[in-house]
This record gives structure tokens, sequence and C-alpha cells, in this order.
DNA sequence: TTTAAATTTGACCAATTGGTTAAACCAAAT
DNA sequence: ATTTGGTTTAACCAATTGGTCAAATTTAAA
């Protein structure tokens, strides 16, 4: 039956994903993925031939969860200041709901940054309709128009990903460091950080 | 002969860091630390009883390079804005010397969240010295003064490493996507955002 | 109901892995 | 020269790992 089919790859994609992005994929493994999808080891082949192969899907849905709200905001026709604003909060709620992603990602293009390259091959509308230019060239008009300060996008682009990024990647060391590790209060923190990280580019780019 | 021995163990150490830092504990093989050092897996194990041990030494050292100069600056008698510009400064250039250390701990500690736990025991001073409350005591200070804009020394401390940490954790994606891949122009991108980020923190804070 | 194809399983395999051991080696003290 | 202690090695081991395979089971079509 075609449900079952779609049940079993399901509860693997699940289960892999949760073992893939906790424990990377040196750390992964298969016979634990099966056991969390409920299946045989061999089940798992039978579907993903090769861990190599379970693990690029996984990598690749992770991935590809960013990349429509950032192409929906980037693309619209609001001013700079609004989509700021926009992805900001949005890509700090979608962290709430994906905390390991970012900290996936980034280890596993430390570990093998090919794998990336592969993905541009791959799915080539992501990098074909170069949002960053586009972005760039509405920056700088502002910029012209006396609306921002004069910035480099590069730069502006790097702090907004880094300030939303960075407290959910170094969660353990600044939860650990600044927070005594109380779960909650380093919540509430993230919480407040998303006003906080708008007004904070804002004030800093606005003429 | 006593040299002998330092040597050895010194050999170890620095290919132990090397495979940890860019394969991580899961990825790392003990025949590949002992390859690189030139001897035999035995005396791997004859130096440093198990895998687990040899990588909590390497981790403790990675984790208190960036300990002394972070004490030094944050000790000092200067004001808030120059402490920040010399944090930034000697981060950064840290940094350059050591690009494999922030992405190394972060997912070491994402892994296994007791590591830091078990460092704050070992090492007291660390967390006795209570570096960050002194440092939030002359923020808040000088806030008090109308020197600085008021701000939660908590969101300006993980502005601040944030801003230094997440270009060099993240480099394969923003070089991938943001540069074309280009390296040299991506070194050359982190030496102006030295100035950048000083620029950047201090307009954002200051009153 | 029969049949053929797809799905699932238990048993198994070869390679890799962290770790051990007994013997060899070597420098320094006697 | 011999002994003694730490150092280094080759050979080995048990456990783990990703992966395979033939048989059993289930599903859907004829």
């Amino acid at each position: 039956m075609v449900n079952q089919q779609k049940d079993t790859e399901q509860k693997i994609m699940n289960a892999a994903k949760d073992v893939f992005q906790q424990k990377g994929m040196t750390g992964a493994r298969m016979q634990e993925i099966a056991d969390k999808a409920g299946i045989n080891k061999a089940l798992l082949h039978y579907y993903y031939r090769t861990k190599e192969k379970l693990f690029e899907k996984v990598f690749e849905m992770a991935f590809s969860i960013f990349i429509p709200k950032m192409q929906e905001i980037m693309l619209s026709e609001k001013p700079v200041f609004e989509k700021i604003e926009f992805f900001i909060e949005n890509y700090m709620n979608l962290l709430t709901k994906h905390p390991y992603i970012p900290g996936f990602v980034i280890n596993e293009l430390n570990r093998n940054p090919q794998i990336l390259v592969n993905i541009f091959e791959k799915n080539v509308q992501i990098k074909e309709n170069k949002l960053f230019e586009k972005f760039d060239n509405q920056v700088q008009a502002e910029v012209q128009m006396g609306i921002i300060k004069p910035i480099d996008t590069k730069n502006l682009m790097t702090n907004i990903i880094g300030l939303i990024v960075f407290p959910i990647v170094a969660r353990p060391i600044i939860q650990g460091i600044m927070f005594e590790n109380d779960k909650k209060q380093y919540d509430a923190f993230l919480k407040q950080r998303k006003d906080f990280v708008i007004d904070f580019i804002i004030n800093s780019i606005k003429a």
C-alpha cells in the first residue's frame, strides 16, 4: 500500500533528522536511526541505499527549510527597514522551532564544504535568482536616497544573521556562562532578543 | 630522556589538536592522530589512556586559549568603550590564528554540554572571578553616568561575541553564498571587519 | 484464488575501531 | 658490562559499524 510506504519513509526521515542533527554525520549510527524509526536496519538501506545518501537528504531538507521564507521576504516590494524587521522576526521564530539546524548545517559544512556546492548544483534556483545582489542594490539605493547610513551590505547581512543565529548555536556556552545554565531564563532571553535585535540593527543603520 | 618524552607528548598533542578540531570527537580516528604524530598507535594509549582522555585535554587547551586575554582586558581599569575596542581587536586577531577552535568548541558543547561543567569544576578560577558580573557593573555604572545608552549587558556581550565569532564558524556558508567561494576575498572581508565591528558596536551604544 | 511485485525481516559479513599485551629497544645508573 | 626503568613497537583482540542477502510477509492486480 502506498500509504504504508509513505509512512515508513516518513518515519525514517523523522528519525534520521533527529539523530543526524543531534550527533552529526560521523556520530550518527544507522542502527539508532532504525530503532528510532521502529524498523529493521536492513529496511533503512532498502529505502536509502547508504548512510551518505540518507545524510544528504536530511541535510538538504534542513537547509531548504530556511530558503522559502528568505526568498519571500527578500523579493517583496517592502523598503529595507521593513524587510529587515520581517527577516529577523521570522527567522528567530523559525529557529525556535528548529534550533538544531544551524549548528548542524554549520558543523557539517566545516567538515565538508563541498556539500554546499552539491546543493547549489542540484537546486539551481537557490543560487540563480541572486537574492543577495538584489538586496544589495536596494540597500545601496536607499543609501543614495539618504534613508540609510552608508554601509557595506555584506557586513550588514553578516551582522543580521550572526545576531540571530549565534545565540542559538552557542547556546550551551552562553547559557552556561551568563545564565548559570538556567534553561527557562535563556528561553526568556531569546524571546526578548527578537525586538532587541531589530532595534539594534535598525538604529545602527538609519540615517 | 626527558626531552624525548616531552617531544613525543608535544607531537601527540599537536596531531590530536589538528585531527580533533577538524573532525570532531566522533569523526577523529586514533590511527590518524598516531600517523600524524609519526608514532605507533599503542604509544598514543601509553601517553593518554583513552580517546576520551586525549579529547578532554585537547578541548581544555582549545578552550583555555581564549581565557587569559579575556581576563586581562575585562579586569583592566579601562573605560567600557576602550575595553570593547581591545576585546574585539584582540579576539579577531586570535581567531585568525585559531579559526577552527570556535566551531570545534561550539559543536562539541552541543553534542555534550556536560563538558563545560567539567571544565568549570577542574578550573575553578575561570568561573570564580565572575568576569561577567564585574563587566556588567561597569557598564551599568557608565549608563548611569550618561556615557552609554541604556542597554542590557547580556545582550551587548552576545552581540559583541556573535559579531566576532559568527563570520568564522559560518565561513563556508557565507563565503559560498556571498563571496562565490573566493578565499582571498573572504580573508580581506574578515580583515576589514575588525574596524567595522568596533565602530558598529560603539556607535550602537554611545549616548 | 492465484500470482507477481513490493516490503520487511533475521542472520550474516567484511572492514574498521578503540584498546591491549608481550616483547624489543634504549638511555642512564651501578 | 649489566641492570633497570621508561619508551616504543608489532601483533593481536573484541566490539562496533555500514552494508548485504535470501527468505518471509504483505499488498495489489489478474
